[in-house]
DNA sequence: CAATATTGCTTAAACGTTTAACCTAGTTTT
DNA sequence: AAAACTAGGTTAAACGTTTAAGCAATATTG
């Protein structure tokens, strides 16, 4: 008697959510037909759904995603890593996930590991906490150790890296062709006649950064230009030593006449440098970016840059985690998917058209 | 037999995680005694304890959320909706925020509307499914229509706003005095001298930059100077519709001498426009931005801004939440935190010392 | 018309934790 | 030495769904 009280008085001040049970109980059938109702199971009439779906309406039923997890294993949730959503790229990419998973019924968390390798790890387990059925992944800059990764793996989750992956680790990937995109600036300036062509590139041991710079030296060969060691400068790429490795290289007794720059944040910083110190842009040193940023086409003058399809990259992304899960059989050929990038010219580094 | 068999086979090829009844099993003692033993109940012995997590360590036990938090009847999960993550203000809020929940065992799912109200809607539904122990969100400029916020509040889910708050939703909100803030810039223009202050303004209707307007409107009468409605400009305030509307301003027969641009990525729009046509700032345009964007102090000349505190708002609206779900109470009285901003005197506006 | 299929459910167990309630053996208190 | 605690657990139910298995009634087939 005093806990039918008790109970009767928990209900009066926790708004009692309405369950399965509920809809059970007012239609007097079980909780099972109202479960495959809801699911439109085949062996339910549809009578009997009809008259489910309404009382849920009615009663304002909003299933209970956890216990449906729970029971089913599985989240319908996927972790996503990105160095810093703010940036247009992984901000596109990410969207473009959303847009892709959302259809299929799952979610997305997103978590953003600011460039830190603790961070990185941190976000990872708050996902593994979560139970999210899968992540997509972005590595940080100071990643080098992998263990977290293969932590991942070893659960038995799927993992799709895109843009900053690792050879080493066995997994998904989606990504550009950086060799080639840097090939490609490189010939462009080769064109536009540069002889001097300086690399503000990324970190080395990342790949993708150490692909473009693979590309940079291998595109000078092939046209016979000098490799320079003072024109190839490692940088963070960010706006601030975008600006530091410029005046690196406007301090050299010998200029460059083009540089390229692994990043269009760090690209922006070398264009703010340069204009700061009069130099005229393309016709003493040509400039060229990578990323495509929207600000790249607004600023004084515009960047030429590489489009890497974030878009077509976050839902390549996101189909490769659907495969995953819908072949969840144990051996699932692993999907590298390399797009080409676009070289979008722009006044920075089109000496012929001088609008 | 034949279950048993199944069982075991499905064992194999499933990595099996560990449960509370492996460890359990291991030590022989049941699984309510492992619960408490790694919550550090008091009725467990400290030898006890040890070995449980021990053996939780030596088998990789990984508590499994959805079953806790399912049977607790929360998540411990708090989602974040922000606009866009890719402006620094709002993923520095959003790094606060974290830092905070995550010391109280939260964690987060940031969500971002883009500006939609319909993309925010289905924000707020994706955080409710998710069973979501709070929501602190910042609304889209888009959103009028308060209904999905009720919807959260008649959950009985705690609601934090904070930046694009509302009125009319009686809620907790962390924000700045942008009143005074608004006021505070003018004040400034007016001691560079300048006569004739035109404002590029966010949307009416979204309360903060309205106040914006007010403290603008008002600081001009307080100072006499002439109320010019060309002056008077309504934005989206993206980089975009800055370079529109400051070019707008410059098409007047009578320009003004200084532009007060109510957030940074308009500003810097604005800066481009006037660089472009050569036109001296601070000396023949003086400009302000608001909300100190990390590039105000990149580029040429460097933008005087307002500082926000940003991870000042994303710490107190943790706390704010935390304070909700620890006094669990039906009454909790409002939590209406206003900060007080600080303007950063750059380039842009100081006209006496042109150093 | 007996045998078989199909329809439309119901029953009960399971997912992994948590927790109220209970129990037992040892320790204090009176 | 009986009464009352205390320490250190155990038992069993509960959280809200899903789903395999079962079953009765009706429909279909040869």
């Amino acid at each position: 008697m005093l806990k039918r009280l008790s109970k009767y008085i928990k209900n009066l001040n926790t708004k009692k959510k309405t369950t399965i049970k509920d809809i059970a109980r007012a239609l007097n059938i079980s909780p099972a037909a109202v479960s495959k109702a809801l699911h439109d199971d085949s062996r339910i009439s549809k009578k009997t759904k009809d008259a489910v779906k309404k009382v849920a309406k009615d009663l304002n039923y909003q299933p209970n995603h956890l216990a449906s997890a729970l029971r089913k294993g599985k989240s319908n949730l996927v972790g996503v890593i990105v160095p810093r959503t703010n940036s247009n790229f992984f901000s596109s990419v990410i969207e473009n996930i959303e847009a892709v998973l959302n259809k299929e019924g799952y979610h997305i968390i997103i978590t953003q590991s600011n460039e830190s390798y603790k961070k990185e790890c941190d976000n990872i387990d708050t996902l593994l906490f979560t139970q999210v059925d899968g992540i997509i992944a972005s590595m940080a800059n100071e990643t080098v150790n992998l263990d977290y990764y293969e932590k991942i793996k070893s659960k038995g989750i799927p993992l799709i890296l895109f843009d900053r992956g690792e050879n080493d680790l066995n997994v998904d990937y989606i990504g550009i062709n950086d060799y080639d995109s840097s090939h490609m600036i490189v010939e462009h300036l080769v064109e536009q006649g540069c002889k001097r062509i300086a690399h503000i590139g990324g970190y080395k041991r990342t790949r993708i950064f150490n692909n473009r710079i693979k590309g940079y030296i291998d595109a000078l060969k092939k046209h016979n230009l000098p490799l320079d060691n003072e024109l190839l400068i490692e940088s963070n790429l960010t706006i601030e030593d975008g600006r530091l490795k410029m005046a690196k290289l406007l301090a050299l007794k010998n200029r460059p006449d083009a540089v390229y720059v692994a990043g269009d944040y760090a690209a922006l910083g070398a264009l703010q440098v340069l204009n700061e110190q009069h130099i005229n842009i393309p016709k003493d040193i040509a400039l060229v970016g990578f990323g495509n940023e929207p600000f790249t086409d607004m600023v004084t003058p515009t960047i030429t840059s590489i489009d890497q399809h974030s878009s077509e990259i976050g839902k390549q992304a996101a189909k490769t985690f659907l495969a995953h899960v819908k072949k969840k059989s144990t051996s699932q050929t692993l999907n590298k998917i390399i797009l080409n990038a676009d070289l979008i010219v722009r006044h920075s580094s089109n000496k012929k058209d001088l609008s």
